[in-house]
DNA sequence: AATACGTTTAGATAAGCATCTAAATAAGTA
DNA sequence: TACTTATTTAGATGCTTATCTAAACGTATT
């Protein structure tokens, strides 16, 4: 819920890209991992990262995992950009 | 102009300070740096690289320079961020 | 229970970054 | 010109982070 953990966690930019993918609703970890050519393993951090700054959600389904796109954080950013426009 | 260089700089609790000082208007590095118990080499390092991502400019006034709020870079942030709410 | 599949955790490595001290540049002042 | 003040640059250090491999964990299937 720290602006800190939001802000560095889409100050990364295979964070941000999992975030657009996730735009088109829930996905496992393995099918998010598919669109990059890193390991599981560094997949599995970036995703706990945006676990930690609650811009995602996770839940299980069996076997898989789902994540899924959690946005109300970003409202504490956008509010501190909007009033640094005055 | 780098959507990376902006979340970057935004994602260091010592510049977001910053910015949130020179919503009152321009000031110098001095003045900045005042506010932060770190040495003038560390402030001017970190004004670098707020400048380097355009949200601040500079402007040399005799001994003094400065600093000012540069915002319009901001917008693209907010249209990733209200994109990625639907 | 044994094996396979999806995902995370542990530990290592290399690159990046915030910070410092010391030295350099830039501009005003005596 | 010498000296002071404002700021940056250079180089070093320690912390953080992204990534990897290997191992562990959780769940389903045979």
């Amino acid at each position: 819920m720290s602006f800190q953990k939001t802000a560095k966690a889409i100050s990364d930019p295979t964070r941000r890209e999992i975030l657009n993918l996730l735009k088109a609703g829930p996905m496992t970890a393995g099918d998010i991992g598919e669109h990059f050519k890193t390991t599981g393993a560094t997949m599995s951090h970036h995703l706990s990262i945006l676990k930690e700054a609650e811009l995602i959600t996770d839940e299980r389904k069996g076997k898989y995992i789902y994540y899924e796109l959690n946005m109300t954080v970003l409202d504490e950013i956008l509010t501190w950009m909007t009033s640094l426009r005055g």
